[in-house]
DNA sequence: CGCTTTCTGTACTATTCACTACAAAATACC
DNA sequence: GGTATTTTGTAGTGAATAGTACAGAAAGCG
């Protein structure tokens, strides 16, 4: 692939100032404040830009934030491909994503939470529907793990590890220390073990 | 005590409308689309009055907030002192502590999870403050309640419960069904059981 | 060059926000 | 009745919101 050489330039004139990383402070933004404390006046501002370039760029702030979500899950999302694994126990992988997941959520002060989470709670519909889109996906993958090979638990198992997730997200964003969030997480891991235990290993 | 008699009626021209239902109606408003999304107009279009009489009986929106947690932990809280009896094992009081939770975050489908853990995400510092106080004495409750038998371990399933709250009133407000949301509260339950058998009956 | 296309900056729109100035109305006290 | 007191309705305040109209600038294409 073409990494930074664009093949052929568009017919008018050029942007001032690269998408992709207004995407990139976009979500920053979106991660410390939510999406509703964010105007648009700060996108704007933050990107040294003014309202019609954005919505030139960007179309809405609900438009921006759908491209957000695309860039978060591309690549500051949880690995559940890489940690749900087939080869080890179901509940100890689900025990590591949520260990992973508590240490993500405070990784940056400034920025804690889970992006997609907090954006299921946000008062734009358009938004919200967005994140809530995607948090779904999330949990269909847990689900379908967890089913393959405890059937009967599925669905109750990935409603828990969905709501520690929420949960840690919120204590996250409630200005939690690393060390006492990873303790809920480990003790959160240690129930799915309790639950998931002599049925496969 | 006198119940709706007032002994004797202020100087001058009578208020049109009752200040404590107002708290009521207010407290729905809040409860069902959480502080940033209700507007004083809103509030003052349910009541039926004009923003001076708004200001004039509760002075802000955040005092309004105010007296609205208030009202809540008065009749709407989780019955801490009737639940977490010192004559049961901690972890069974605890667990029925959850479920009652996961029960009432959507007991009323217009108004979801609970007003005391949403409102400390909201955008408004004074209201967020307001509800954060009101959450850390909860959890202050849980805590010490916990510590007198189970020292050890007060801190750390004392921040489980509180997550676990915090989870299922985010997935109350998510749209969860009260089937699926007790089984993950009942789960929760599990956890604190194995967490602190053995120790103490 | 001249034309088309795209973006940019200036300056707006209309709406909503929390909150208030002010004078008239409605009561209690004398 | 007269006066003091409090609440009322009308009609605003200034600030912030998301989003735009428009004309000019900057590029590619012929």
């Amino acid at each position: 692939m073409n990494s930074t050489e664009s093949v052929s330039r568009p017919r008018g004139r050029p942007r001032r100032f690269d998408a992709e990383q207004g995407v990139a402070t976009a979500q920053h933004l979106f991660h410390a404040r939510g999406y509703d404390a964010v105007s648009i006046a700060d996108v704007t501002e933050a990107l040294g830009i003014n309202p019609p370039s954005f919505y030139a760029a960007f179309g809405s702030k609900a438009g921006l934030y759908a491209r957000v979500l695309d860039r978060y899950s591309a690549t500051d999302a949880l690995p559940f491909a890489d940690l749900l694994r087939p080869d080890r126990p179901v509940a100890e992988c689900l025990a590591a994503l949520l260990e992973m997941a508590a240490r993500q959520y405070v990784a940056d002060p400034a920025a804690t939470g889970c992006l997609v989470v907090e954006g299921t709670r946000c008062n734009d519909l358009e938004a919200r529907e967005a994140a809530r889109s995607l948090q779904a996906g999330a949990e269909v993958v847990i689900r379908t793990y967890i089913a393959a090979r405890h059937p009967q638990e599925a669905q109750r198992v990935a409603d828990f590890v969905g709501t520690a997730m929420a949960g840690l997200s919120a204590k996250a964003r409630n200005g939690f220390e690393p060390d006492r969030l990873l303790a809920i997480a480990r003790m959160a891991g240690r129930a799915l073990m309790q639950e998931l235990s002599g049925k496969t290993a």
